[in-house]
DNA sequence: TTGTTTCATTGTAATATTACGATTAAATAG
DNA sequence: CTATTTAATCGTAATATTACAATGAAACAA
């Protein structure tokens, strides 16, 4: 089916999933860590960058957008992207919370 | 095509984004949950706590085996399955890393 | 032996994702 | 106005994912 039964999860659960979703190609991740590295916007070099046709990367940078990870702005014929920062720091919060279980004395295999 | 071209991006992107995708489902998220907050191991009561069918756990947890994240151990008619704390380690190691990167004065849509 | 239990595997239908050519839209340049 | 540039959107083919019924396999019980 391919259709995830979200309505059986919790929103904890479900949230963890869309994030981790947006980070599992690694194109989305390439794009954000090219981000975090350029002091100022980057706007459509990320093509040249990464070796993807221009609508494919628009449409990752949709997904994204989409989830709030990034914003766009217009200027002229180009649009700059960067991170959203308050996004990304309640993004961060919720992911390290869950790989950041505690771990002690429960490996029994 | 729904194929990542994995050849365009770094090997650290690849790694990323696999792990990202086997968290990329709420059941799978459920799971990992379960198996942490367990102080035993579990074994079959996997699908009574998460309500999908036998051969949909099965094949979750198949997906968490082969990247390494839990280990499976057979006692009697049942499995006991558990967090591999090593691989779980590394893999935090690795996602906590691209989930911090510096973000101070980024910003700038 | 014959059930029974537990889980993996197989097969398959429904849906999602990925990638890109073609096109459109918006801003700018001349 | 007419190019030109840049990026979004549309349409679509190829592939992946999700879910489960049916079946198979392995351990145990009687």
């Amino acid at each position: 089916m391919g259709l995830a039964k979200t309505e059986m999860f919790t929103d904890e659960q479900n949230e963890i999933s869309l994030f981790a979703k947006v980070f599992g190609h690694p194109a989305r991740v390439a794009i954000l860590q090219h981000l975090f590295k350029l002091d100022s916007c980057i706007c459509g070099d990320l093509v040249n960058e990464i070796g993807l046709a221009q609508p494919t990367i628009s449409q990752h940078l949709k997904e994204l957008k989409q989830l709030g990870l990034i914003k766009g702005n217009v200027e002229g014929t180009s649009v700059c992207y960067c991170i959203d920062k308050t996004n990304w720091l309640h993004m961060k919060k919720i992911m390290i919370q869950f790989l950041d279980q505690d771990i002690s004395n429960k490996e029994c295999c």
